[in-house]
DNA sequence: GCATATCTACTAGAAATGTAATACTATAAA
DNA sequence: TTTATAGTATTACATTTCTAGTAGATATGC
């Protein structure tokens, strides 16, 4: 069987948010990267790294004498079984509705939402090109 | 101060998500209208109700010997900090990127391609708006 | 009236999550 | 070489989440 998938809990993947978006790190470095502001112990987040080490979701390597934790999954792979589940659980399957809820209570600039239309038109061509 | 913002959990939501899909609605209507195919003891859905009922986001009315449980938000009041929290922590604010990954693992009908553009369409009329 | 089905209330408990202290180890500084 | 510093490993614990059993109430069928 496949190496079962671990669902990460909201911290872990706001720390393995943290790897993707800074690269391979120190547990200082993700402690002091939070992109919540919240105030946690040095080992919170260490424990929190060993979780996600027995996860199989990072993995380390030695810098000195600290550890610098590498994810072992892109993040495009661990957030598509997180997405998965909202979307279908929570909003029956209908992505217009988690955007429609996104745009509502969020500041979004001008070029991101250029942005969010050029993913559409191009998922507009692949649609076509599919089921014609 | 505002009568706190209880963090709903996932199966929490999910049970939600059956209200505001179908109306107020029995435990036994709940428990058979699951989004995730999982098999739950009658029991444990109750107890879920009772917990909701608790934090303040659902109330019931009697029909009959049953209850009838009622949200006591809309949706969006009650998604609005779940999603921010998952837009902030994990893609750091940016709504293509959560848009992104929606769209890469999920089939999206022409039609919902379609409705996710006028959001965006509206929404930049809005921002033109707002700050032009 | 009595058995059966269907509820709710209450209780319980395992597992996951989040939090951190303490003890030990290896450098770096003095 | 002792001492301070920064790191890890180990352990612990409160809370939340998910799960469901059991007991008691209430109708329903016969």
């Amino acid at each position: 069987m496949p190496p079962k998938t671990t669902q990460p809990s909201d911290l872990e993947l706001q720390l393995l948010s943290v790897l993707w978006e800074n690269g391979p790190s120190t547990v200082r470095e993700v402690l002091s990267n939070l992109p919540d502001g919240k105030n946690r112990a040095y080992t919170t987040i260490l424990t929190v790294m060993q979780n996600l080490e027995k996860k199989g979701l990072v993995n380390r390597t030695s810098k000195g004498t600290a550890h610098v934790y590498h994810p072992t999954e892109t993040q495009k792979e661990t957030l598509r079984p997180v997405l998965a589940g909202l979307l279908q659980n929570v909003f029956r399957g209908r992505v217009s509705s988690v955007m429609q809820h996104l745009l509502e209570d969020t500041k979004v600039s001008d070029a991101e939402l250029d942005e969010i239309r050029n993913l559409i038109d191009q998922r507009k061509k692949t649609n076509t090109k599919q089921k014609p």
